[in-house]
DNA sequence: CGGACTTTTGAAGTAATTCAAGGGGAGTGG
DNA sequence: CCACTCCCCTTGAATTACTTCAAAAGTCCG
């Protein structure tokens, strides 16, 4: 892979869009690679913080999982976001894990490296400031449908969500790019996967999402979003 | 108020620590200031952004309200503490609203100028991102145990954040600081009051708080952890 | 002391979980 | 190529944690 490719992946990424190319370069030098298989983990929930990656190619998921063994799913993570913040905000364990769902390859940096670049060059402290933000927010509004919003209502904000963020076009309407399996969309909307199958049973009778084994498919995005909102 | 005075002060906030003197003189020359009566608001959700503020003097509420009009309570605010965080992220809007509890006094900074800061010291940009990736790890938190806890140990794990917060050693216990309604406590949680006081009234029984109109005291913290950590 | 707000508690209702059993599809190995 | 096995999904039935509805009893403040 040629070093103009590189930078030209790298300026794509949230952490360093509109960084000059100078500075891109001192990145790319200092920049460590790395490989996940599918079905292997960059970063385990507990582990002490060493490095932050940015994703190149691949699919990972993010997830946290309590005392009990109970899991929640975070988020996905596809090219160009960003892998382990806490390399970043200086804490000291990974709060999640990170697993690759595909062959994954991903750009990484020390967090002492990390570190010295972002004091020395303020535009990635606060591209980090930005897109941390984002994170934020959309956590808060998650938390705030885990504490107003019925199952279905959830259920039909995250599929409406995934469907924009890896949705792809086909006859049936919009697929969902990744396997994705009624106990994943349990643990992203808090309740378990026989409710989600149950509801998704029941879609799939008023015709508006078709869905098999860790695939879903969504035919009326404008249903789902009825129900999103509560308009029952 | 001298010059010195309100230096020690900024020095002490989670935005400035650590930032060297002469920064923040040129911070506080910046710095509007901002009072704010009980019972009013500093920022509504949906405004446009305008600024960012630090909490100097006082206590506010941060809530987020759904279309339905359902609110749910994010986090209390102190010294030292940065209310608005949009103008760092670049939002255009307001996601929540801030409503001062006791009469507060507040320095802030207009969005452009507080960028153009940023940008000059990279050290504040780094504050930042420290401040944002602890709340973004704590909304994370919430979310796991609103997903996977049952509501009496949701109510537990906060009470005992808010005592850990905003406690104060008293014969009976640590007494939460402010006023605090079951309603609060319930918009926190993501139950209804309700439940709250039924908890409360059972936890009361069993000598592990005391509690009245608004006003919330751990008697036994441990019996509270055995409850929150599932331990029935 | 009136009136507004907060809290309490019972009773009924229900959304969602838990328990339980079975079915189907995809891959594997004989 | 078929049978076996492992996952994943589905669906009923019973249970339950929590909400909703309703009413009354405090408590604080002007």
């Amino acid at each position: 892979m040629g070093h103009q490719v590189d930078l030209d992946i790298l300026k794509r990424t949230e952490l360093l869009q509109g960084v000059p190319d100078a500075v891109l370069s001192e990145f790319l030098a200092a920049a460590l690679r790395r490989r996940v298989a599918a079905g292997e983990a960059l970063i385990n929930q507990g582990d002490p913080v060493d490095a932050v990656f940015v994703v190149i190619v691949g699919r990972l998921r993010v997830s946290q999982t309590n005392s009990e063994g109970q899991q929640i799913i975070i988020r996905y993570l596809g090219p160009g976001q960003i892998a382990g913040y806490s390399a970043l905000t200086g804490g000291d364990v990974h709060p999640g894990t990170v697993l690759a769902l595909e062959d994954s390859h991903l750009f990484g940096w020390s967090s002492a490296v990390f570190q010295e670049l972002m004091a020395r060059h303020s535009a990635i402290a606060i591209n980090v400031v930005k897109v941390l933000g984002a994170r934020y927010n959309e956590v808060k509004i998650r938390l705030r449908q885990m504490s107003t919003e019925r199952v279905e209502q959830r259920i039909a904000s995250t599929v409406l969500r995934l469907a924009e963020q890896a949705g792809h076009r086909t006859a049936r309407g919009i697929e969902i790019a990744f396997p994705l399996s009624r106990q994943d969309l349990a643990e992203m909307t808090g309740t378990t996967l026989h409710t989600v199958s149950r509801t998704l049973s029941a879609w799939e009778e008023k015709g508006i999402v078709t869905s098999g084994r860790r695939r879903v498919v969504v035919a009326q995005a404008d249903a789902l979003k009825a129900i999103a909102s509560a308009e029952k």
